[in-house]
DNA sequence: ACCTGGATGTGGCCACTGTCAACATCTCGG
DNA sequence: CCGAGATGTTGACAGTGGCCACATCCAGGT
């Protein structure tokens, strides 16, 4: 007969789990800081002994899905054996963009989670990552700057096309998760995300 | 002393029109039913008369936001005065990717209720507003039409052209809209959006 | 060995939401 | 003119996030 313990040991880490869960399964909305409690087994309240609010929850939950998005990026880079500096470099951005609509599309809920949430600034107000070393898009940055130094890219296309390749692949990602492409079948799906690829790595030459 | 009457006389436009201003000001999240019937002078029951639920009510808004969307559209294609068919194509798909961009920005919890809801589909479950002749989708296609029949397109890069151009504009909007430029100034933001505008139309050829 | 203070978890409460069911009121066609 | 159907109201319910007061536990100092 042992009774439970009062104390859990990590119920921070706990909670954050058991949101990521629910977070994969019902998307931000199916974070309920009651349900997540009550799938821990624990009281609806002690959540606020670690977060401030539901909204630093899911913060911790985004930042997880995050560091997943980077990895698989960073898994599906590591695959592009090719020697020649260009053709090598064209491949790894490809690879790049393919990761981040396979990732959206295979973990549906966290992707939303991460990109929902707030993004560091500068004491400008503007976006501050420019010189992160880590993150999705410093990852990306790397590759365009890979693929100018490789005479791939253009210098004078350079700026700019940072934004574009994520525009691109995270609108195609929306359109497929949320909008108008939701229920096209897979092979059309595959089919015009080459395609938008093509297109787009065409336009950085 | 004129008592208010008991019937409101046009209830359900009312209700769409106070719902759509909440949308405008507060997102989707802020299109609550009870608030749109006390704007409305109503009981939060009375919309129930009209509208399934509250997703029937966000659907008209929904609606409404993307007339508003394509009529913004059209305005800005009609400024394209240019003779040479090819040239003014072109401008014209850019003008349909900047009025895009322009309307998300303007309004971004109408056009963000507008894109969260659901979308025709056939029989097969695929998108089908593929043969639709009105709409920012069709309006796309034709302007995507023009710039092949004007030769300014190549045939083969016609399929999944329409995906990309959305794919862009969609994500750029969702990138300063609710990610990581969210903060990013006015200036840079257009830059950013003239770059992409630039590497699609070049991939486009 | 104590005991005391801070950290952690609990239960009760509030305002708010969407939705349902029962009731009230009005309007219009026979 | 009157009754049926459409429209609006009141009241209730379960569910939510958030706050407060209280209960419990653990560690460190005496």
């Amino acid at each position: 007969m042992t009774t439970p313990p009062y104390h859990h040991g990590n119920l921070r880490a706990a909670l954050v789990e058991t949101a990521a869960e629910l977070a994969r399964t019902s998307g931000p909305d199916g974070v309920v800081l009651r349900e997540v409690a009550r799938r821990t087994g624990v009281s609806h309240n002690a959540a606020y002994r670690h977060f401030a609010d539901r909204d630093e929850l899911l913060g911790e939950v985004a930042d997880l899905g995050m560091d997943h998005l980077e990895r698989a990026m960073r898994a599906r880079l590591a695959t592009v054996r090719t020697r020649d500096p260009e053709v090598r470099a064209r491949r790894r951005l490809r690879e790049t963009g393919r990761a981040y609509v396979q990732f959206a599309l295979a973990e549906p809920g966290l992707f939303e989670v991460a990109f929902a949430q707030e993004w560091p600034t500068d004491e400008t107000g503007a976006p501050d990552f420019s010189h992160q070393e880590s993150g999705p898009y410093a990852l990306l940055n790397q590759v365009l700057d890979e693929l100018v130094a490789a005479g791939g890219l253009p210098p004078a296309l350079r700026p700019g096309a940072d934004v574009a390749c994520w525009a691109a692949v995270h609108g195609f990602s929306m359109l497929v998760l949320q909008g108008p492409l939701r229920h096209l079948p897979t092979d059309q799906r595959d089919a015009a995300l080459d395609a938008m690829l093509d297109i787009v790595s065409r336009g950085l030459t």
